[in-house]
DNA sequence: CCATTGATTTGTCCTAGACAATGTTATAGT
DNA sequence: ACTATAACATTGTCTAGGACAAATCAATGG
């Protein structure tokens, strides 16, 4: 049984909204405790995780909360297809603590960085997501799952001396650290010197961490959580307030209908990424490295 | 200007005490926006940061509210005695980005592992600490110094293969990583084997996790935020629900007034680590590295 | 097929009241 | 003089129902 506060804190769902949901769908409908306080039960806390989910995919809150737990539960399963390898659903299934470590690796040397980056870590993602909505995978695993890519990932980052600085960050704030890490070293492999903020950065201090980091470009990730309509405004604001020679690159899932905004590089897929460097970044630019 | 939601999500003030602090005592007096609805100057939002300060180290919000804004910042000012050394404040306001790790890989090789942790990056964290309250600090300043001290700490990390392992964590949610950090290097120094998680974690999963990582040890970390029941409370909860073999070693601000718990140990400084270690794990267990 | 307008949906904020948990002070007892 | 207990004060979080702008959808006309 959960309170309000923490219901949403755990699903970032505001506490008004939780309230308001209840007045005008009749949903969830929380117990009371004596001094009529609104106490959650573990499944009401999963149909609501789903809701957000979807929510989260395009759909509409009066849509969702016309349909039954169970309807909702199968559109979930029909728009997210189980494209998963047998390798990556092993990973989060199956190995052993102290094995974790080791497979990962041997998926980075049999495929090389940037495959394993492409083919391998995003689809583990995607799965290691799917596992935490649906209470698969404990929180322990995933976090030493985490934890473990993070440390390879970054060892993977190559300093390079004379090179395009990129800073990559995201604006709302969102633990989006694994896919920010994962673009960052694809940009290094394409001859890009990196630095992530993993921090959460008010829009007003991105020109003074630009300044100080003496960038060339800045990466922003837009989260599901940003909608694509803020995501442009923020990029419209920063493309007038940074100065003009510093590259603006957007990308994240806030960003999937396109954008053209100009002077801003657009990138919803980390599979173009390579192309984008190549045209950002031309080599001719005397960045031997 | 700034509106309620954004002000209380960078204070980590609630919403609602926001308002009934207005209320109460007259004061914040926000401006009002056409609807009606709170904005919060620059000027009220650095008082706020005073007051909750001052409320994290003991104050009531009565007392604080019945002085004027200069008399809380002398409160401020006589209760956190400025001890700080030279060579941190230097660190914290004059050097150039890029000198900033060399200057960091100087003092730890000039002092040693033990001696940097707590002769330097103590004090140089209640100097960020002091710097972020006034706003001397700016925020790209503060993060290559946390992000510096992160990856420099990390390294320290020996890994050690009998050992007694530890889990380092915080419950409630704040980012208090740092700190954290520093406590894992001296348990490491003094021969254990250390898990940092740095999100935060529900306590429900506390068990699945030292399962998981097959831990010795946790050591929990209670941020200025906990107030001292909730931590005590917590840990008599943890103790009850966590296997007897398991160490629980607690530390952090808000148990600065000590706390008397069959089978914990309280740490409340981080001098204390080298004698905590010693009697907690005395090398004759069979912890041969 | 695209732009404009009008209706509907949706999240966030508002006020004012309530109350348990915690902290403080006064009173009585050893 | 010092400690237990009771009375009182403070403080944060919750409740309800109302309001409204921003976002989205549907329908209309070019």
């Amino acid at each position: 049984m959960v309170t309000i506060q923490q219901l949403s804190q755990e699903l970032g769902i505001g506490v008004d909204t939780l309230r308001v949901w209840e007045r005008r769908f009749g949903f969830p409908t929380p117990e009371r405790n004596a001094r009529g306080h609104r106490l959650y039960s573990p499944a009401e806390i999963d149909d609501l995780r789903i809701i957000k989910k979807l929510q989260n995919m395009g759909h509409r809150p009066k849509q969702l909360f016309a349909l039954s737990a169970a309807e909702r539960m199968e559109l979930l399963n029909q728009q997210q297809p189980d494209d998963s390898h047998q390798d990556v659903q092993y990973l989060v299934t199956t190995v052993a603590a102290s094995q974790v470590e080791k497979e990962l690796r041997i998926q980075l040397q049999q495929r090389g960085v940037e495959a394993f980056v492409l083919e391998f870590a995003v689809p583990l993602l995607a799965v290691m997501d799917r596992g935490w909505l649906t209470g698969e995978l404990s929180i322990a695993r995933e976090h030493l799952l985490s934890d473990c890519l993070t440390v390879i990932l970054k060892e993977q980052l190559i300093p390079r001396k004379v090179a395009p600085k990129v800073i990559f960050m995201t604006l709302s704030g969102e633990r989006h650290k694994l896919g920010l890490l994962l673009s960052a070293v694809l940009f290094n492999q394409h001859g890009c010197e990196c630095h992530l903020v993993l921090e959460e950065l008010p829009v007003a201090e991105i020109n003074a961490m630009v300044d100080f980091l003496n960038a060339d470009a800045i990466a922003l990730s837009f989260s599901v959580q940003t909608t694509p309509r803020q995501a442009k405004q923020d990029l419209a604001w920063l493309r007038k307030t940074l100065p003009k020679h510093l590259k603006i690159i957007a990308g994240g899932f806030a960003l999937r209908d396109g954008l053209h905004l100009p002077g801003i590089s657009v990138c919803t897929d980390l599979d173009q990424i390579s192309s984008l460097c190549a045209r950002e970044f031309p080599k001719s630019a005397g960045n031997q490295n």
